[in-house]
This record gives C-alpha cells, sequence and structure tokens, in this order.
DNA sequence: CTGACTGCAAACGTTTTGCACGGTA
DNA sequence: TACCGTGCAAAACGTTTGCAGTCAG
C-alpha cells in the first residue's frame, strides 16, 4: 500500500510525490539499483519520466538520510534505502549486491588504536561470485 | 633517481615515458591522488600534458596492476600505486587518504560462512577526521 | 626502424541547471 | 493558495576516442 511509503517519505522531510513514492517502492523491493535501473524500472509506470527527477529526488533523500550511497569497487553506485550499519557483498559477474552484516567492533578497535583519525565510519564491500553466477 | 622508476615501470610491461615516470613519481611520493590532483601536479612539469595522457595512463597501469583504484564513499576517487592488500583511512573535511593495516581474517571467514558468495576480495575504507583537521 | 605513446580536438555519457508548468499540503 | 516538485532542453562535467606527429626500445 502507498501509504507506507507515503509516511517514511513525510517522516523525512519529503513531500510524497508519485515519483518518489515509486523511487522509495523500487529500492525498498529491490535493495540496491543504480540511477539507470530506477530510471528504466520507473519509466514503464512514468512514461514521462525525466532522468533530472531521479536524480534530484536521489540527491535530496541522501540529504535526509532516507536513502544510502553505496560505491562498488569497479562498478556502478547503487543506492539503497537507509538502514542500520551493515556490509554488502557485489558480485563481479552480474553485479547483483547484497546486505550481509559482520561484526566489525574488533575491527573497529583495532583502526582506532592505529591510527591518529578520529575514526566516525566504515565501508566494507566482499566482492565475489553470487550464487547463480556460480551455478 | 629516475632509473628507479623505470625499472618498476618496465617490470609491469609499461614503456618508460616520461610522463609516466612522473605519475609513478607522484603516486609513490604522495600516496593517493585524484586524476585532477595528478594533473594539476605533472602540468607543472610537462607544460603540454593532456588529461587523455593521464587518463590512458592510468588505466593501462590498472590493467597492468602498477596502479590500483580506489573509491571512497562520498569523495573523489583515488589512485596509489599497488602494494599488498590493506585497508584506508579516509579524512572527511580535507579528503586526506592514507594507508592503514588491520586483521581482516575473522571477517573474512564470518562473511564466508555467512553467504553463499564465493568471497575473492574485500575493500574496507575507514572514514573519519585526521589529525591536521582535528587541530 | 617500428610500434607504442602523446597531445589535440572532437565526441560521448552522465549529471546538473534554469525555467515554465503542475501538483502537494 | 503558496510553495515545492516535475519535465524539458540546454549546459556543464568528466571521460573516451581518433588521428597525426613523436619517441622509446
Amino acid at each position: 500500500m502507498d501509504t507506507y511509503y507515503i509516511n517514511i517519505l513525510r517522516q523525512h522531510n519529503l513531500k510524497a510525490t508519485p515519483q518518489r513514492i515509486a523511487i522509495s517502492q523500487a529500492l525498498d523491493k529491490n535493495g540496491h539499483l543504480s540511477i539507470e535501473e530506477l530510471y528504466e524500472k520507473l519509466k514503464q509506470k512514468f512514461s514521462s519520466l525525466s532522468l533530472a527527477t531521479i536524480y534530484k529526488n536521489i540527491h535530496i533523500m541522501i540529504e535526509n538520510a532516507f536513502v544510502t550511497e553505496v560505491k562498488i569497487p569497479e562498478q556502478k553506485t547503487v543506492y539503497e534505502l537507509t538502514k542500520e550499519a551493515h556490509s554488502h557483498l557485489a558480485c563481479s559477474k552480474c553485479g547483483y549486491v547484497e546486505d550481509i552484516a559482520v561484526d566489525l567492533s574488533e575491527v573497529i578497535m583495532e583502526a582506532k588504536s592505529k591510527s591518529a583519525y578520529e575514526i566516525e565510519k566504515l565501508n566494507l564491500v566482499f566482492t565475489g561470485i553470487c550464487p547463480k553466477c556460480k551455478a
């Protein structure tokens, strides 16, 4: 139901336009999408959809902590709805990206003790072959 | 001495042109540079230097495992001379990037046991404030 | 001497911008 | 109704390509 997305959009100070609802839904259902994939998917619903609208919305959604950008080595950048901190697994064959939760507390402690930086966050991406591509 | 860079370039099957020597040296001395930073630095030595030359060389150097691309969340991509696997620390204020070695064997084991992917490598970037920016 | 590299200019793809119109709250 | 969001077209970027001349090996 759209009400669900309307509410979470409003909770993030975003007006609930049909395009934004569709973006939220697409990211929610697909997990991780690139700008181009988002555009292709939504173009089916809104034939007049403009790429500029996708760009503008993704950026405003990132600013409002509603969406998070995920940069993957040697692949296109993808976007996801913001969740608790987690890591990512990316398939080097097909590009599919999924979430993975690993315990990083030790790693963070080690990094803090070894460096003079005031560490705020960390970003971990595993790359490999997904089950589908292995088969 | 240039001989040093000439040799490592040749070891990577790359002809040792003055531009390539300068790129190697700049990356070696500065650690991590973006395309633009590289261009600005080398432009001083080679006033006729073309951006296209930087792009072409960086790519051929990546293909020959001489240079590695480092993608940093919300920052410009930087390049470094290829070394053993290591992680990175990036300053969210000034953009400065440095290497850090942390033990990731446990994390890798955990990821392998939790996922059906055939994990090949991992990429870890810490973001925070560097000592200079803290002061 | 030959093939590879450079610099230039043009082409390309992606992202951003300005503006008039339309829709949300 | 007032303001914000949308779509369009153009502009601005960053990156790539083709080509003629030059250089490394």
